[in-house]
RNA sequence: GUCAAGGUGGCGGAGCGGUCAAACGCACCAGACUGUAAAUCUGGCGCCCGUACGGGCUACAUAGGUUCGAAUCCUAUCCUUGACA
């Protein structure tokens, strides 16, 4: 059975669930309020980032991200793996990943080694609900012996993570109810062989749950659906299952009717600042149908046929924007490039995909 | 009225005899964005034909002229701005 609820320190929340990114421990051009006026439930926070700034201390004063934030719901931190590791890979000037961890320096910033015992004990600080342990990338298009390397040390460094997160635990004096959970991360690229055994041996170590990690879609945009499915097929029915970084809305459906019940992304944040809007195309709530072919379109708003558009943006939507202004506005918003266009939209997309995740629940598969 | 500077594509603004359908910016159109170096990036943008390489046509206030060749030089006209009366 798999599990219908996530653990928050505030209470349990009812799965699927939907963590917009909060990479800086703010979901950019919102405020806390705000996400929870999308009726957003979760967001994620990233190690590498805070652990820049504000730094260990202001976070230890506060007594975690949560109560920095005034954020009342479920919280989960990134690594920080994704960050440092795609940047060194791609511009190996960077920085470098040895079996100790990932050295990071960033342009004008000093040099940060991150080790999967640093960020665990990192993100224990945040007071986060699901820590994420550190692996090791695998890039796109690597030969297999190379992708191969990549899991080896996903899995190295998956040991050395819980080993680490349960010494925390002991230490501070944590309790089966009350500590996070720990999520392991599957490695391996587009080697089904590779994921299948990478699922296998993070479950032998032990984890709560397992994340999609690496890159889900190719070149084309197409989305790798089998690696889910292998994930699923590998795992106890209690693990958790998490879309790390996924995806579009029609992926996140398909990937809840494999068993996933968590994902992150930035694509609704940043495609409402890049002037892209999700729509459903229905006419009100109710007749939203998620498992329809092509149940939603993207809206650009600052399109001069809306200049004097006195609809709302959608009728299946009850956002702030969707409920108080019409499409004109919005446009005039973009072209003027007033901050406020892109916390509206931005507020829009976040209401979509809480949308999304509510019709899952009803929807049972 | 006199003198001066100037009139370039939807707008701003380069160019000042050939390599100019005309830099660059804006606007507009199309596309991308998947554990956020991203309020970003890419492409198109006179008209017509072609998927494209390309070809044809009309264009740099208007009308003439000089030249093998003009947005670029000359003349006239119209307009704009500034200075002086």
């Amino acid at each position: 059975m798999r599990h219908q609820f996530f653990r928050s320190k505030f209470g349990f929340y009812k799965l699927p669930l939907f963590f917009p990114d909060a990479t800086r421990a703010v979901v950019k051009t919102l405020d806390s309020k705000d996400i929870e006026s999308t009726k957003t439930e979760g967001i994620l926070v990233n190690t590498y980032h805070l652990l820049k700034e504000p730094g260990r201390r202001v976070i230890k004063k506060f007594g975690g991200i949560a109560r920095f934030m005034n954020w009342k719901g479920p919280l989960i931190s990134d690594s920080g793996g994704f960050q440092a590791m795609t940047l060194v890979k791609k511009m190996p000037g960077m920085g470098k990943v040895t079996d100790d961890g990932v050295i990071f320096k960033p342009i004008g910033g000093k040099k940060i080694l991150l080790t999967p015992e640093v960020s665990i004990r990192f993100q224990m600080d945040l007071g986060v609900d699901m820590v994420v342990v550190l692996d090791d990338i695998t890039p796109q298009n690597v030969s297999y012996e190379e992708a191969r390397k990549t899991v080896e040390r996903t899995i190295f460094w998956a040991r050395r993570s819980k080993e680490e997160f349960l010494r925390y635990c002991e230490s501070n004096k944590f309790t089966e109810e009350n500590r996070p959970y720990l999520l392991g991360v599957v490695q391996g690229g587009d080697f089904p062989e590779l994921r299948k055994e990478c699922t296998q041996r993070l479950v032998e170590i032990g984890f709560d749950g397992i994340g999609y990690g690496g890159w889900p879609v190719g070149e084309l945009g197409d989305f790798n659906y089998e690696t889910g499915k292998i994930m699923a097929e590998n795992t106890p029915s209690n693990y958790l299952l998490f879309g790390l970084g996924i995806g579009k809305p029609h992926e996140i459906v398909t990937l809840y009717d494999l068993g996933f019940r968590i994902f992150d992304c930035v694509l609704p944040t940043r495609d409402a600042r890049h002037k892209r809007l999700y729509v459903y195309n229905a006419n009100s709530i109710d007749e939203i149908d998620v498992r329809a072919k092509n149940f939603y379109s993207y809206y650009v708003p600052d399109k001069e046929k809306y200049y004097s558009d006195s609809k709302p943006v959608s009728y299946a939507c009850d956002c702030l924007l969707c409920a108080n202004y019409s499409r004109a506005y919005l446009a005039h918003l973009f072209r003027i490039k007033d901050v406020s266009a892109l916390r509206l939209a931005t507020i829009h997309n976040l209401r979509f995909y809480s949308i999304l995740t509510e019709k899952l629940r009803e929807n049972k598969t």
